[in-house]
Parts: structure tokens; C-alpha cells; sequence
DNA sequence: CGATGTCAAGGAATC
DNA sequence: GATTCCTTGACATCG
């Protein structure tokens, strides 16, 4: 059986280590499956067409599949896979979760049975520090939501709901406060699943980290955000570091790694008012996140890293295939044995 | 059928 | 105060 097969490849892994050298448990990659149009990662029907998580738990089944032929154990679910569940104007569908008991249970047994450590990622729109209380608000019913639904699935406490800060509104200290305050009122079920994450334009490492000596929330490191949002300049290592210290005994920390998109590509684009495609060079904006992970800058990252452990989440354009070239690349460096 | 418009939701920068 | 960008794809509708 192959999931037999994975757990003793797993062990063998753990005996290969090499003492002294340091890498990640998991690979693990967001929501898409490239060049797969056929595994959707949720029911997208708009809501006059009735969707249903029960629909997006069966395409999930599907994406396992993949997950386990691949050996992938580590994936960002999508958090719309409940369709309008906190929708504020379609009650209708607030019960999901309830409607879906049973397919909630078999898919979660399925994930432990992978080994597979899964995570969401709310959208931008849920901000708990924002000042407007409409918005904190909406924020805390979507926590709870994901909340309920990884509770639904029985998973442990590495199953993470990530988030970032919000806005600043230009005063920063009063921003923080409204976090904080919040974070604590927040239901317990959310509290021991909520992470942080530096953002690329907010807030940066060295401004999240007070954010976690008042409320103990672990932090997730995300690499290209800290090259981007870095304003005292500290290094990456040491910001690394620091971030990995925030999570407590007994779960493994996370962090999210990518490529910066070089300066030009070359990319196919329709022409202004014609149905006509053509090869155009554009310019990137900082941060934008490049189609694949350059193995060389992610071996040179984990060669740095020292004496700690944790899982990548990759975030590349090409997703899943990005993940299985980095491998491919890790192999070739000799590192194979090193990495999931 | 291909092209175009739309989607629940926010914040920041710019004017 | 209003507009645009961010970023994303696929659904839904239009011509």
C-alpha cells in the first residue's frame, strides 16, 4: 500500500540524516494544481447555482490522489472551499460545515493517512486589526469558520490558519493594539491554529515579533517578504531564527519560501482590441512571485539556516510542478535524501 | 463560440 | 473624496 510504503520511506529518511545537517521536513505548495485544469481545488459555481463544500470535498479527493501519487504531504487548502459560507447576504449557506459532517470526517482520515500537514490562508479582504468594526468582525467569523472546518477534519495543531497583521491607518502602535486586543478575544479553537505572517509592505519581521511577545502567536517566516520589508535590515538567518523560536514545543514551525520574478520577461499578451497574441516584454514589480524556486538561493538558504527544523511552504507560480523541479534540482545537488 | 465583464470582502498610494 | 493598483482565474453573460 502505497501509504505504508510512504511511512517507511519516511523512517529511512530519518536514519539517512546526516548529523549536523539541517533541512526541512515537508515540501509543500498552495491551493492550484498546474496544468491541471481537471483538479479544481473548489466549487466555484456563483451562489445562484447552489455550490457546495460537499462538491469542493469531492475535487479535494482528486487533488489527494495527486498529492499521493507524488508524494506530497504538505498543502494550502482553499478557503473558499466552503462557498459563501460566511457570506453575510446568503444565510443559505452558513451551514456547510453541518451539511458535510461525514464527507469532513473521511477526508480528514484520509489526510492523516497521508501524513499530509494542511493549512489555509484567509483572503486579504479579512483584516483583525482593521478600525472599521464591520471588518474586525467579518475577520473573527472567518477565523472561527476555518477554525470549525480543520476542527471538522480532526487534524492536529500543525494544521494552521495564516494570517497577516492588516493596515497600519498611520498609527502604528494604535494598529498593533487592535491586533492584540482582538487575537485575545478570539475563541480558543482559532487562537491555537492562528500564525502571523511578515507582510511585504507593513509589517516586516521586526514588527511582528512584539506582536508575539504580547500574544505568543507563532510567526511565520516568509522569505521574500523580508527581502522586500526588511526596514532595519536584519539578516535573513537571524530573522529566520527568531521566527522559528516563536512556535511552541511540540509542533513544527513553518515557513514560506519563493523566487522574486527577475526584472523582464518576455510574455504573450493580447493586443488592445484585437483577438491576436504576441510575445511583450514587461517589467516586474518587486515581490512578485516567479513561476518556479531557484534551487541554488534555496540550498545557500538551508546551508545557513543552522541547527533547526522546519516546513517550506513554496509559493511559485507553477505551483506543485515548481515543487517537484526543486526536488529534482536538491536531487541533483546531492540533497535528496534531504528533502520532502 | 469567442470576447468581455464580473466577482463578497480591504488597504495603500496617489491625486 | 475618488481612483487605481494589488492579483487571479474562472464563471457568466453578451454580441
Amino acid at each position: 500500500m502505497v501509504v505504508e510504503a510512504d511511512r517507511t520511506r519516511a523512517a529511512q529518511s530519518e536514519l539517512d540524516q546526516p548529523v549536523g545537517l539541517i533541512s526541512p521536513r515537508r515540501l509543500g505548495f498552495a491551493v492550484k494544481i498546474a496544468g491541471r485544469p481537471d483538479l479544481k481545488d473548489h466549487d466555484s459555481r456563483r451562489w445562484q447555482n447552489e455550490p457546495h463544500l460537499r462538491v469542493s470535498l469531492e475535487y479535494l479527493d482528486r487533488i489527494f490522489d495527486y498529492l499521493a501519487e507524488h508524494g506530497i504531504r504538505m498543502y494550502r487548502l482553499s478557503s473558499d472551499i466552503a462557498p459563501y459560507s460566511t457570506h453575510p447576504d446568503l444565510p443559505q449557506f452558513h451551514h456547510q460545515i453541518e451539511e458535510s459532517r461525514e464527507a469532513l470526517a473521511a477526508i480528514g482520515a484520509r489526510a492523516r493517512d497521508l501524513d499530509l500537514r494542511l493549512s489555509m490562508h484567509p483572503a486579504q479582504y479579512i483584516v483583525l486589526n482593521s478600525p472599521h468594526e464591520h471588518v474586525a468582525d467579518a475577520s473573527i467569523r472567518d477565523f472561527a469558520h476555518h477554525a470549525d472546518f480543520l476542527d471538522a477534519l480532526d487534524l492536529d495543531l500543525d494544521a494552521k490558519i495564516v494570517t497577516h497583521t492588516g493596515g497600519v491607518y498611520g498609527d502604528r502602535d494604535a494598529a498593533a493594539e487592535r491586533f492584540v486586543r482582538r487575537y485575545e478575544a478570539l475563541p480558543e479553537s482559532v487562537r491555537r491554529r492562528l500564525v502571523l505572517e511578515n507582510d511585504e509592505v507593513s509589517w516586516a519581521v521586526e514588527e511582528i515579533l512584539p506582536i508575539h511577545e504580547r500574544t505568543g502567536i507563532p510567526l511565520v517566516f516568509d522569505t521574500l517578504h523580508h527581502a522586500v520589508n526588511n526596514p532595519s535590515g536584519i539578516a535573513p538567518h537571524e530573522a529566520l531564527h527568531r521566527c522559528l523560536a516563536t512556535w511552541p514545543v511540540g509542533q513544527m514551525p513553518k515557513i514560506h519560501v519563493s523566487t522574486q520574478r527577475s526584472a523582464n520577461r518576455e510574455v504573450s499578451r493580447r493586443g488592445p482590441g484585437s483577438a491576436t497574441r504576441s510575445l511583450v516584454s514587461v517589467a516586474a514589480k518587486p515581490g512578485q512571485h516567479d513561476d518556479w524556486i531557484d534551487g541554488g538561493d534555496f540550498l545557500a538558504f538551508l546551508a545557513g539556516a543552522g541547527e533547526v527544523r522546519f516546513d517550506v511552504m513554496l509559493e511559485a507560480k507553477q505551483k506543485q510542478l515548481a515543487l517537484l523541479r526543486l526536488r529534482e534540482d536538491l536531487r541533483a545537488a546531492g540533497q535528496a535524501h534531504d528533502i520532502w
